[in-house]
Order: C-alpha cells, then structure tokens, then sequence
DNA sequence: CAGTGGTCTAGACCACATC
DNA sequence: ATGTGGTCTAGACCACTGT
C-alpha cells in the first residue's frame, strides 16, 4: 500500500465489510459463492493474505464458511427448537427437538455410561467432595446421522447404584420414576444457560463449523429437602438451536 | 518444514494445543502471560505467520486475549448470572443482574427511543405488516461504566402512542401497568434464545473480546386474545453472563 | 531506545476435486 | 492440467508502550 494513504481501518476490514454488506442485504444469499481469494486479490490489489483474512474473519463472525477446494459461502441456517422440559416430573432427557423441517424422519442417539470424575461445575451443583466420583450417561443426539447436539446426566454414585440408569439400553421406564422410587423425590430444578466457544472435543462430536458458538444448557434437580439429585447439561449448537421456554400464564395482575 | 515430516496436523495447531493444554490443567492461570509471538518462532522454529496462526486460534476459542503491545494474555472470566422474570406481571425490563461481587456499586444504563422499522425476527412475532414501523426503546446496561448487555423493547405503534413509554425518561409506574391501563393485558409470554457471534456494532457498543459469542434472549409477551404486545430482547455477552431459570415447583407426580 | 503485536507483501508447496 | 483453499516462509513497516 502506498505509504500516501493512511489506512484508519485496515484493508482486510475494508474488504469483510463489503462482503458482510453484501450478506446482510442480501445480495449475496445463503449457499451462494463469495469471491474466491484470487479474484479479492484482483480486485482490490492486495496480498492473498490479506484477502484470507478478510475471508478469515466473515468466517469468525459465522457468516461464511469454507469448503475447500469449492470456494468460501454464504453460510446456511436452519435452527430447531429446543424447548427444555418445564414440568418437573416429566422425563428429563429432552425429547426429540420441537420442530423439524420436513423431510426428517425418526432421531437416533448413541448411549453411554460411565464412572467419572465430573467436571468442576457440575462436582459444585452436586456437592460432591473432592475426587468422588459420579455416574454419567452421555448421549450423542443425530437426525438422520448428523449430529444435533450432546446431552450429559451426571447422578451421584449412591443415587443411582445397582438401578437401571447404570445400563445404557433400556431406561424404559424413566429416570424421574426409578429416582423417585428410591427415595429421591425432585421437586425444585434450576436451568442455566452459559453461551461459549465449543472446545475441540464439541467440534469434533457435533462437525461444528468455525465461527459456532454453543449454549451449555445446565439443568440441576433437588429434592423436597434441598439435596441436588442430578445434574442434566445440554451442549446445543447455535446454528442449530434455539432455546424456548413458555412462561407459565399468571392469573394475577403483577403490578 | 523439512519433506521428511509428513504433517498430519498443522504445526500452529500443535502449537495451539499445547497451550491449550496448559490453559485447561492450571498450568497457565487466568491473567498470566502466553509466550511472545517471537518466542514460540524460537522454541517451534516457525515463522511469525505460524505462531500467529496457533495464538489466534486460542482467541477464537475465547481462551486468550491480546493486549498489545504487551502481549497475549490467558483470559479472565467472571460471569453475572442472568434471572429473566418468570412472573409475566413484573416490570419486564429485567433489574440489575442477580449476583454481583463486592465492590460492584450502582447499576447506570442509558436510554433512547426511536420509531424504526424493526428486524425481521421482531416483525414476525409482532405480527406487523411488511413496512409497519414499531417503537423501541433501546438502553445499554452498565456497571461502573463498562458495558454490560443491551435490551430493547419493541413496541407496535399502535399500542404505546401518547403514552410515557415513548418518553426515554421516567417510567415509574412500569410498562407492564401503562399496557394494561390502555387494555392490553399480557398473560401469556414465551423466551427464545439464540446463541451466535456478534454482529460488529455489537462487538463496538459492548466492548467484546474477539471469540465471545453472545446469547440473544427475546421475550414476545401476549395478550390473552393471543395479540402480541411487545417484544423485548436482550443481548447477553457469553463472557459476562449466565441466564439462570428456576422451573416452578411440581406438587404432583408427573410420571 | 527496544520490545510488543498489527498489518501487509511476495513468494512457495501441498491436497483435493474437477475438467 | 487447472483452480481451489491450507499451510508456511522470510521478510517489511507501523503504532504503541516502557526504559
């Protein structure tokens, strides 16, 4: 660049914020080609490193994404509504997710379970001791063979020893009815909802694209006495998800 | 890089796992130091573009931020807890953040309200015409002046003109008693949560760090007709927040 | 002044898919 | 063979900060 021109923003920033114009007003539409970094090379006389970090950050910002060795695109979106289970009593374990498009057929998911040392958040919301360890049924949920998301049920080992949770087929009956058999009765439940980065491992399980974030949806059950029965956490792609909760109908008028 | 090597993985996200590595089991705390660019060229034996490659990566995934010029730094993490009101009757637009830590002093937020044509997600929920103009109030939320969250409030014309919603001051008695003065009486409301990267203004208006995806939380509140009265919508930085639900107790056995 | 990261250039070789 | 993006090198100049 000649040294006449001081550059305020530099020229990558420039060259993203005409693609992005040319996204958000819909002149390049979802699925269609952008430049390729040849022809951004071209037309704004620039290096091609330049060009790919213009490219590089649309892509950051989930915009574009790239299929080599086609070319970068407009990225697609479809999301599925998530709707958490707001009745207490009801089968934890999300069903499958509210609205499909049509076309899409019977969920499939992939059970494990396991003895673990939890992560931190959820040995804090069972209030485990250090170092004890907890059962945990992971499940991977795919639509047609692609994943949709991750779901984690995290039970303290005293809770659900020698029950039917501990085996990875045949939970027909339902956790709620198997832990209120055994005593533990929940009746209070607390979601949260952290908004993050996936890490490597999350891109690798859900073939999330760069530039998608996750919303790790944490559900922690108690019982009558206060006691945390069992951790559920969600990892829900954003560019597949929406979260919804309905408010239940107030009869009241608040003011 | 000699031909010898056949490279499976890239070596700047070698580079970057191995400081992944180090951010994940402590041995890099939040607020220390990363390597100097120039340093990892040394100890890798890689040119600048590559050490740049693997630390950008780390940015990307929201584990480390650059703070020139002194360098990349592991990055700090305190998040508030969000509590959207379940109660529909309560003043919508939500109070300040449930948990603050000590030294936090008063909330401050800034207010405008404007006529515009509203974003599509908003205009579907509204139920307006293609072109029907709406009234927003918008407010950025701040604590000891840094940025927060954003909100708006939408509004179909019809319902607030000539009412003190309009006026970004002074709003005492509450949006939720003004509607119903005028006969709209909310009692059902549904939330929806998007997870997603920011768009650049709000990067710019909430001071985000590059790789901190953001919650979009929209509230569409009905009448008991099923009219919709008001969207409200907020935008929660995933570095700064959790949104927290406290399901309503269940008294029977929903199995 | 030296050290830091931000930007940019001008090349190179590679894997992959299409023609 | 051609064109695509992925990776990598070896430089350059800049702005900013602290010494």
């Amino acid at each position: 660049m000649p040294p006449t021109e001081r550059h305020r923003t530099p020229m990558w920033e420039r060259i993203a914020n005409n693609l992005r114009a040319q996204i958000v007003d819909g002149t390049l539409v979802p699925g269609q080609r952008l430049p390729t970094e040849a022809s951004i090379m071209a037309r704004y006389e620039v290096a091609r490193a330049t060009a790919r970090q213009a490219l590089r950050q649309l892509i950051n910002e989930g915009l574009a994404v790239t299929q080599p060795p086609y070319g970068y695109f407009v990225r697609r979106r479809q999301q599925f509504s998530f709707q958490p289970q707001q009745e207490i009593g009801a089968e934890p374990e999300p069903p499958p997710p509210g609205r499909h498009p049509a076309g899409f057929r019977h969920p499939d998911q992939a059970t494990e379970v396991a003895i673990v040392l939890p992560p931190r958040e959820v040995v804090d919301r069972l209030r485990l001791d250090p170092g004890e360890l907890a059962a945990v049924r992971r499940r991977i949920h795919r639509m047609e063979r692609k994943p949709l998301y991750l779901s984690e049920s995290y039970f303290p080992l005293a809770v659900v020893q020698d029950t039917e949770i501990m085996r990875p087929d045949a939970m027909s009956t339902g956790i709620f009815r198997v832990l209120a058999a055994r005593g533990y009765r929940q009746n209070r439940a607390v979601d949260e909802i952290f908004v993050r980065m996936p890490v490597p491992d999350e891109v690798r399980q859900l073939a999330l694209e760069p530039g998608t974030p996750v919303a790790y949806h944490m559900r922690t059950s108690h019982t009558v006495t206060g006691a945390p029965v069992c951790v559920f956490t969600n990892v829900l792609p954003g560019d597949r998800y929406v979260i919804r909760y309905e408010l239940p109908e107030d009869v009241e008028d608040g003011s």
